[in-house]
DNA sequence: CCCACCCCATGAATCTGGTTCATACCCGAC
DNA sequence: GTCGGGTATGAACCAGATTCATGGGGTGGG
């Protein structure tokens, strides 16, 4: 009781903003004018006095605080959502089947179905933990998150989220390492690759920063088994946001230079071409869709 | 996107009322007028296009649909008062320890920190699966929520929930035994009894109800196990709501007769007598406050 | 039986807060 | 420079949230 809410409407502007990272988009999308979305913004920045956004050239950067509101937000928001989709009583019940990433199905998709499962009880899943790269598995699965570069052809999709990966160690590598000198510690420590070593390149370069010359190098096929590996002090990872988000939270892994760069590939959400029966994978789809477009740190 | 919510306000309104079961005591609680909190819910109503509470005397029963959308509504709205309730940045970190009987643990509890963990990474939990009967104990946790029949003596608490309790048997049973004379079925299978068998009795006699005169009968003392054997057929159970909501609703078990009636006992939230160092705790109590006063299907 | 009390519903009036309009600002591209 | 993209801000406006006033329907006690 004396339970105090934000004020709502302002919420619910931010909430749009914050995951399309520009306060003219969150407009189109409410169907507001872009001043209703700016003035209810700041808004909420009062009632919190802080502010929730970094103003810079190229749009919005969310502040430590406005993170955390923009999470609890797009969830809470996701959740209420489910109710308004359909004005009969709907007591969905079926089997949906998602493919997504090894590491994107236990630290994004999970969580997020749980809270689906809490109000929708009747809706079962089968999760395939795997990166779909033979396109025809489409057809097998009612929904599919890829990492790529876009939308299949033929298939009805759009962008889930930017990806943006940085250098993480685990804490003890950290502590013995001393965060004086990263570059230092990134040529003198194993480098830990997960399949593709282009992605470790593709980093250096964005970052201005040379690796050794011969590097200590371990390659993993499973994703989930670096991470491990890295949390073990085994080497340094580039772990890709906002998937490790959790682990950095929770101070199992540290970072090892402040910023995140941009992934070469991003998650996309799909859906298998012929809607399959039953409208309950659709549900499920919008309701994935609404946490697209979400901006990083 | 084109993502539609339900309006707000009338849905805060609707949840405070389906929480105390009453428009007035809702219409307290919002420092609103009772006449505001009615409107709203109907507009809430008009809007889903059904009714969503039964009025009845002595109190509104929520309708099926009116379930599905409390259960959301008060979740998400449980959620974004974590955001109001401190205005500093609040990254709570530490360790929080509550106990709890065995059922409630795993059925209402654990979902709920779920939720709540999702959006506070830093706050560890260490939950007791136990049935609090020594107070002593209450001094080794934080927080406990209790199966009884008040807030013992000295201490800070509140009625979490009323429980009701209604027999429950397997599908398989259900089917092999038929609909038609619930009362042939009680009384032609198998009693399971956990620890205590007054509450059987106590249904009885609320139900007008009369058992075997010698029943076959089973005691267990852990519930969970109770359940258990009961989903696998081995008898009738006297479950207790909301408890096993989900299992109802994923069609695991079935109920034998339609009515649920109100348990001798009932769920009471406490907190250990000196409030505990850092204010983490606190913030966990008052959020799962947020809870109390749910009324029963 | 009737009155007091509590609950809820409802129409009209009101007021707050969300929304628009109009405008100014900044920045990068052409 | 000007255009086009973005955001901020003050004043005017309007709708939806809220109140007021009222009526109906139970229940319990004198």
């Amino acid at each position: 009781m004396a339970r105090r809410l934000p004020p709502l409407y302002p919420l619910r502007a931010f909430e749009a903003a914050a995951r399309h990272g520009s306060i003219s988009a969150a407009a189109r999308e409410l169907s507001l004018t872009q001043s209703a979305v700016s003035h209810e913004v700041k808004a909420l920045e009062t009632y919190f006095g802080t502010s929730l956004f970094r103003r810079t050239r190229s749009g919005l950067v969310l502040t430590r605080r406005g993170q955390t509101v923009f999470a609890t937000a797009q969830g809470a928001f996701a959740d209420l959502a489910l109710l308004g989709t359909d004005s009969e009583s709907r007591d969905l019940s079926g089997t949906v089947t998602i493919a997504a990433p090894p590491l994107f199905c236990a630290h994004w998709l999970l969580p997020r179905l749980d809270r689906f499962s809490l109000a929708n009880p009747g809706v079962a899943f089968r999760l395939l933990n795997v990166t779909l790269d033979r396109p025809e598995l489409l057809q097998e699965v009612d929904i599919a998150i890829i990492w790529g570069n876009g939308v299949p052809e033929g298939h009805d999709g759009m962008k889930l989220m930017a990806a943006t990966q940085m250098p993480v160690v685990s804490p003890a590598l950290m502590a013995s390492a001393g965060a004086a000198d990263p570059e230092k510690t990134l040529r003198e420590n194993r480098i830990l690759h997960e399949g593709d070593t282009r992605m470790w390149r593709n980093w250096c370069e964005l970052a201005g920063v040379r690796m050794a010359e011969n590097p200590d190098e371990w390659v993993f096929d499973d994703p989930a088994l670096m991470i491990e590996a890295c949390m073990r002090g085994h080497g340094i990872a580039l772990g890709t946001l906002p998937l490790i988000d959790g682990l950095l939270a929770e101070g199992r892994l540290v970072a090892l230079f402040r910023e995140a760069l941009p992934a070469p590939f991003h998650y996309y959400l799909i859906r298998s071409a012929p809607p399959s029966p039953g409208r309950v994978p659709g549900v499920v789809f919008s309701w994935l869709k609404g946490f697209a477009g979400g901006v990083e740190p």
